[in-house]
DNA sequence: AAATTGCTCATACTAAAGTACCAAAATGGG
DNA sequence: CCCATTTTGGTACTTTAGTATGAGCAATTT
């Protein structure tokens, strides 16, 4: 070393290795400032896209692999009040079937 | 300070930023050495669940929103083809069908 | 009060999806 | 070469999905 005692050359290392944890810790807690996107944006997106909160509704049992006739019977409607919802969906979301719909609606990650 | 002069302590300023800079960067990178999950996993589980390989190939033309039709001239077979894919494919994730399908896969994360 | 919007439901079809069953090539090891 | 598996394909149906159109009802909004 060019200068600096024994005492001055663990003072600096205890500083290092002091900062290097600082480091580490600030940098793993700037992580954890955006697990909020959990809810809230989903509901924005779906406005901007004119969907109904049934609509909603609705797609998010087509996406859990449900047929029109199981979606109707879990929301207490009839199956044909589903097809209308699932058209309509169809025609929002720009999607050829209901497959597809998933597939957008989860790029758009609105479920 | 009890002791050290001015240069002292500049060169343990110094040594606090850059163990602080290389804090945060071996952190940062630590969190890289788990993007393998890419590659790999998948096949594995599909295997485990006796699904071929060309029918992981068409798993995959349905979940991205694919018609049989569509998915058949995009692999260059018959509509007939796709459907025996597809019956196996339902049989084999125990899904009642593509959209359940899907959802399975999803959850098992072999897509 | 009148118009709008969302949810409901029906009829009547057309179009995909799915099932069942069978069978011929193609492929990859042993 | 033979065998097992995969991939391919067809026919014949049954079942879901999806479209088109019209309409009644309740809650808002204007």
């Amino acid at each position: 070393m060019v200068t600096g005692s024994m005492d001055t050359e663990i003072i600096i290392a205890i500083v290092a290795i002091v900062f290097f944890i600082v480091g580490v810790y600030l940098h793993k807690k700037s992580l954890h400032t955006d697990p909020f996107p959990k809810t809230g944006v989903n509901l924005e997106k779906t406005k901007s896209l004119e969907i109904s909160p049934r609509e909603y509704e609705v797609l998010k049992e087509v996406a859990l692999g449900l047929s029109n006739k199981e979606i109707a019977d879990k929301l207490f409607v009839s199956e044909s009040t589903i097809k209308t919802h699932v058209s309509n969906l169809l025609v929002k979301l720009n999607a050829k079937r209901r497959t597809h719909a998933i597939q957008i609606a989860q790029e758009l990650k609105i479920i």
